[in-house]
DNA sequence: CTATAAAAGACAAAATCGGTCTTAAAGGGC
DNA sequence: GCCCTTTAAGACCGATTTTGTCTTTTATAG
C-alpha cells in the first residue's frame, strides 16, 4: 500500500540529476535518461509537466536542453511528489467533503487526516538540495 | 497518491460492523454488504481472506455467517488495511534489499522509512474497537 | 535553411482494480 | 440420508491506470 509509481520514482531520479549539474549547465533529455536508467521518451513527458509548472526550465533546439527552475533548495520533495503523483490523499472521500456522505460521523477520517498531515509534512520538509549532496 | 483502493474501504466498513455487532451474534454476508452498501460477492472475497487468517471466523449452513475473530480492541486499523492492501510500503525498494541497488547510497530511502513508520505508528495505535464507538 | 532538441499527441501492451458468476463444500434441521 | 442454508474457491471479465512507444510539430541556434 502507499506506494510511489515509477513515474515518481523517475520524477524524483530526474530532479536530483539536474540539481547536481554544474551551474549554469544544461542536461539534454537522453543525457538524463541515459544517466538515471530512465526510458527517455517517458522521461520527457514528466518533465515536460514540471516545465510547464515552472519546476523545471526547458530550451529548445541548439544547446538547449533542461535546467532546474529554481534553487533545488526551495524545491521540495513533496512538490515533485505531488506534481507527478497528485495531492498525497490515503482516502478518495477526503478529497470533497461533499463527497462522502458519512464524512461527519466518520471515525475512520480523522485518522486518514493526520496520515495525510504527518506525510506532507515529512515530505515537505526535505528539500532536492539536500537529497542531491550524497553521491 | 498514496490512496486506499476501495477493498480497503470495504474491509474497514465490515469489521466495523462487525464490531458493532451484539455480543454472541452472527452477521449474514447479505446482511453486512447492505448495510455497509458494499457489493457482497466483493465483500464475500474480502472476509474470506479475513477468515484465512484469522481476523474473522465464519461459520457455513443455517445459522452461519461472520464474527470477529478477536476482540476489537485488539484489532488495529493497520492490520486491517494491511490484510487487504499489502504492506505499508512507499517505495518499492524498500521491501527486499536486494531489490534496490541504490539503498546504500540513495539518499531518499530514510525519507520513505521515515514515512512508512509514521504511517505504521499511526494506523498501528488505532483500534477497531474505538472506531466502532460513534454512531 | 538546416540541424538540433524539446513539445504534443496518438497509440498500445500489461497490470491492477473492481467486480460477477458458477460450482463446491460444509453444516443444521427434518 | 436428504434438503436447505450459507460460506469457500476459483474462473472469468470489463474498465481504468500504469508504463511506456512512435510520429509529427514547433522553437531555436548557427
Amino acid at each position: 500500500m502507499m506506494e510511489l509509481t515509477r513515474k515518481g520514482e523517475y520524477a524524483i531520479r530526474g530532479i536530483i540529476y539536474l540539481a547536481r549539474l554544474k551551474p549554469g549547465s544544461v542536461a539534454l533529455i537522453s543525457e538524463i535518461a541515459e544517466s538515471t536508467g530512465v526510458p527517455q521518451t517517458f522521461l520527457a513527458k514528466i518533465l515536460q509537466s514540471f516545465a510547464k509548472i515552472g519546476l523545471v526550465n526547458s530550451f529548445r533546439g541548439t544547446g538547449g536542453g533542461f535546467v532546474l527552475g529554481r534553487p533545488p533548495a526551495k524545491i521540495t520533495l513533496l512538490e515533485v511528489v505531488e506534481a507527478v503523483e497528485g495531492p498525497i490523499m490515503p482516502n478518495r472521500c477526503m478529497m470533497d467533503e461533499s463527497g462522502c456522505e458519512f464524512s461527519r460521523t466518520c471515525l475512520v477520517h480523522p485518522v486518514w487526516r493526520e496520515v495525510q498531515s504527518k506525510v506532507v509534512q515529512i515530505l515537505g520538509s526535505v528539500t532536492i538540495e539536500e537529497l542531491s549532496k550524497g553521491e
